[in-house]
DNA sequence: TTAAAATTGTGAAAAGTTACACATACTCGA
DNA sequence: TCGAGTATGTGTAACTTTTCACAATTTTAA
């Protein structure tokens, strides 16, 4: 049971949790079933049980899933007891509107510094927070024990923020820039790249 | 040869033309090698050339892939060879930034319209584009036999937006909101969620 | 001219993932 | 209390995806 589980099964995870809480907000019931889960997020029932199944055996049969109790044993699993201090790299479009989304904060994670290269850029706020020079992100980072980072910059200097970024002591990253980076094992990336999207989507059309 | 392709083969494919694009870019060379791309992606050799003799034998023993040549194949399956014209809705920060975003033209992409439900931000321009209302949606899309649309709505907006862009005959759709979408068969969907991605991370930090 | 090195495309094996189907257990109403 | 209905957790089978390994071909350099 407490094998090595699969990368597939721990990304469908944030998505069962996110549904969960749409369940919590929507509706009053305290309880759901695998079939309505699947029903609302086009996943089959038997994969739902089965991702579950491997970290415990948290429904009742003829009932189904209590869904706080269901939220919060995926919280502890995911390590969202807590709110994650998320640093931001790159103050530009993308990079400010990250900063005022104000949706982070209530799954888990908040962007408390901001950084850019861009001199004429520093000093300036976003959202309360003031933008500061790259020297100071190491600095920040030891001291406050920062493990996540989000690279919003253009792809030219994203391969050296993510070097500096790992040196420094971030474990996970959420890079908008269009490339592959290269980390060491142990550290975790994760891309967002709308026209890699775009395109693998024209495909099936005509 | 041409039996049905998987779709996790389709969606390799735009990261090979990303980062073939990259090698054009940045040396004069002129052919790569499986192993190359590969050590640059992070993928194995094998993977990559399994992934292309789907499609054809576009390399040559010895030599390798000529890049030009490959990125024309891959444009020509990715349906990248004409410009798709794009619709926005939603106007706000998100929204903004992609409407600015300098890097779909180049791509195969292009916003033209940006639409918005609130009153207050209808007839504002954003990047040369005035902001339209949902009401005229409809008549867009048909006009310009439009296709892709990207979604930077709240949560709360984005099925009934999906609706209606599915329903005036939008075939692909980006979506940012963070939520399931229900869709038909036939129109395709991909999503962007921040935090699904870094909660997806955050499991394997202590 | 020849041998060594580089590289592709691919059949077959291995590994990974999903779907099936059912024993088991709980709920509800009569 | 009982029987019909609901729903879980899971072993197994089916399917999908990746990796392996090698014949075939081209390049390079002696």
């Amino acid at each position: 049971m407490a094998t090595e589980i699969p990368d597939i099964v721990i990304g469908r995870l944030p998505i069962y949790l996110r549904e969960l809480r749409r369940l919590q907000a929507e509706h009053d019931k305290l309880t759901t079933s695998s079939h309505e889960l699947g029903e609302r997020l086009g996943i089959s029932s038997a994969q739902i049980r089965k991702d579950l199944s491997h970290f415990g055996e948290f429904g009742k049969q003829g009932t189904g899933y209590h869904i706080g109790y269901l939220v919060d044993q995926l919280c502890q699993i995911l390590h969202l007891d807590q709110v994650w201090p998320v640093v931001l790299v790159g103050a530009g479009s993308l990079g400010t509107a990250l900063a005022y989304y104000d949706g982070f904060r209530p799954r888990g994670f908040e962007i408390r510094w901001i950084f850019d290269t861009d001199p004429s850029k520093i000093g300036h706020e976003i959202n309360g927070m003031c933008i500061q020079a790259i020297s100071e992100l190491e600095e920040t980072i030891a001291r406050h024990k920062i493990a996540v980072a989000i690279i919003a910059t253009p792809a030219s200097a994203a391969q050296e923020v993510t070097d500096f970024l790992i040196e420094s002591g971030i474990k996970a990253i959420l890079s908008y820039a269009p490339l592959h980076l290269s980390a060491p094992a142990g550290v975790h990336i994760s891309y967002s790249d709308p026209v890699t999207e775009l395109q693998r989507m024209t495909y099936y059309l005509g």
